[in-house]
DNA sequence: GCTATCGATTGACATTCGTCAGTTCAATCG
DNA sequence: CGATTGAACTGACGAATGTCAATCGATAGC
């Protein structure tokens, strides 16, 4: 995942023919292609997808155990897929008691978001 | 990647306590989210996205020789992170004698935006 | 024909990913 | 205290990913 942009002047064209009319360079520096990717990476899973929609709609926080059983498949990888979203600081969590609260982190996806549009 | 969103019943709480409020089943279907976590897990490296963001802001349509100085990685890496964005449907491309023109399909993109705002 | 060039493909490699069974940790309730 | 429960962690596995060197196919120009 190397990304080094550091823009190095292209080479001309060899003769005077140009393939194609001169590139624009990209407008995305290099921290906001990593930031703004490593969202979309966390989101580039359907669970994830979801799992993020179910917490957006949710008015408040939803607990995991509510989760759990939307979804067909296990309790650990439901839990890895959750830490996946919160390391991407799509999602935060907050505990009470036995319960573990999640619950979506909207400026998370704003750059990306504004990014696409 | 088993995305098996039958939404079976989720099971009541043991006792009379709920953990949380009920929660809200997810509003995209199986088929949206597999739709759009394809495109975001292509959007899901820095490259591809520098090149979306690339082809994006281009009027036209770019050259495939144009773009590979603007990133440190060789000519295939390139290619193969171009051939990811085709299967994606993100960007299409078209070959004029020796050179491929890349360029971006904007309704590929839709989707994952309108869901993200 | 021969040669050069653009771009895709192949094969290989280390890394990461998604998944589960099993376990552990933390908190609650008898 | 001990038992139970919710949720995270660990180890393992096959599959997919990102990368490159090497090669191949097609086209253009000599």
């Amino acid at each position: 995942m190397s990304v080094d942009m550091e823009l190095t002047p292209k080479r001309k064209r060899a003769a005077g023919e140009r393939c194609c009319q001169p590139v624009v360079y990209p407008d995305v520096q290099p921290a906001e292609a990593v930031r703004m990717a490593s969202v979309a990476k966390a989101l580039g899973d359907p669970i994830r997808l979801q799992l993020v929609d179910v917490l957006r709609r949710h008015a408040g926080e939803v607990c995991v155990c509510e989760l759990v059983p939307l979804f067909d498949i296990s309790q650990p990888t439901l839990s890895h897929h959750l830490s996946k979203l919160r390391a991407a600081g799509i999602v935060d969590s907050q505990r009470r008691g036995l319960w573990a609260y999640y619950y979506v982190r909207p400026e998370a996806l704003e750059e990306l978001s504004a990014w696409l549009s």
